[in-house]
DNA sequence: TTCCAAATTTAGAATGATTATAAAATAAGA
DNA sequence: TCTTATTTTATAATCATTCTAAATTTGGAA
């Protein structure tokens, strides 16, 4: 599991400076389970830092994914870009309806980099499972929608 | 594997028309394994249909995805969008160097939707199972080139 | 065939996320 | 403190995608 040491360090073994905006924005990644965005990234933030910039928040995000320790999700349902502090072996699992993404650890998941290696010859540098459908939630509201329909 | 009738008959189900530029688009997609971009197709298909839109290719895009006969890959290392008319569980391999993306049939993937369901609890309506990294020619490229840095 | 209404395509404008740029602010070291 | 490189900021620019309204095409009915 990703701390926020894993971001911050990897930040400066790469020999970029640990502003706040910086370190908040890892604390931010690691602390939240919603994947959040970079516009909600910025929202958060922009009251700790009343002159914050997107730009910021996109070049942060953008090194800490080209360094490895964040990955991206696109295409989740909302048609908006997640960021991901998880860099494990695992689902991510998106409700088609509330948007929602949670992680599942898998068994099978965990095999794949070993069985993509053997079939392919790649090196492999990253990975990003994504599943989506609807949550249980979002399934009895169609459910009930259905049923109103009906009478 | 998908054949051109699985999509054509996937937009007429839907009660959609079949027009040419349809029908072409439906074709490049099968007969593609370039997993191909909607600029591509356009770029493709422009020849062929000389007043074609843009709008066009998305609208029918847009409409394939969501019938769920096509799959969406974004952030495949070149932060373009493409598409995949392979619905079957399989992984899509893409290389960071080169760009190209290539499919793996893999013994785990086809188990996953089982495990996940079975965790969840979620109905599931699609999946992209998406790793990146190097390909043989592009390690062999890497390597040479250092090689000769060295020297 | 001819006509009609609905669906579709088209061209171009609008949107909106992301990127680029240049100036101001900040941090680390001498 | 002074200096210099890095970083942040504000704003402009870019570009993929979506929207809109008009023109075209389609399939069915007469």
């Amino acid at each position: 599991m990703s701390t926020i040491t894993t971001l911050t360090s990897a930040l400066q073994q790469a020999g970029m400076r640990l502003t706040p905006q910086r370190t908040s924005i890892c604390e931010l990644l690691v602390d939240s389970d919603e994947h959040p965005t970079a516009a909600m990234i910025y929202e958060t933030l922009k009251p700790r830092f009343a002159s914050l910039s997107l730009a910021t928040v996109y070049n942060t995000l953008d090194t800490l994914v080209s360094l490895g320790v964040v990955n991206v999700l696109g295409h989740a349902g909302d048609d908006k870009v997640h960021y991901d502090a998880d860099t494990e072996p695992h689902v991510n699992l998106a409700c088609l309806s509330c948007s929602k993404i949670v992680d599942i650890p898998s068994e099978h998941v965990t095999h794949l980099d070993a069985e993509i290696t053997a079939a392919s010859g790649y090196k492999l540098l990253g990975a990003r499972v994504l599943y989506y459908g609807l949550c249980p939630a979002c399934q009895k509201k169609q459910a009930r929608q259905a049923t109103m329909k009906r009478n």
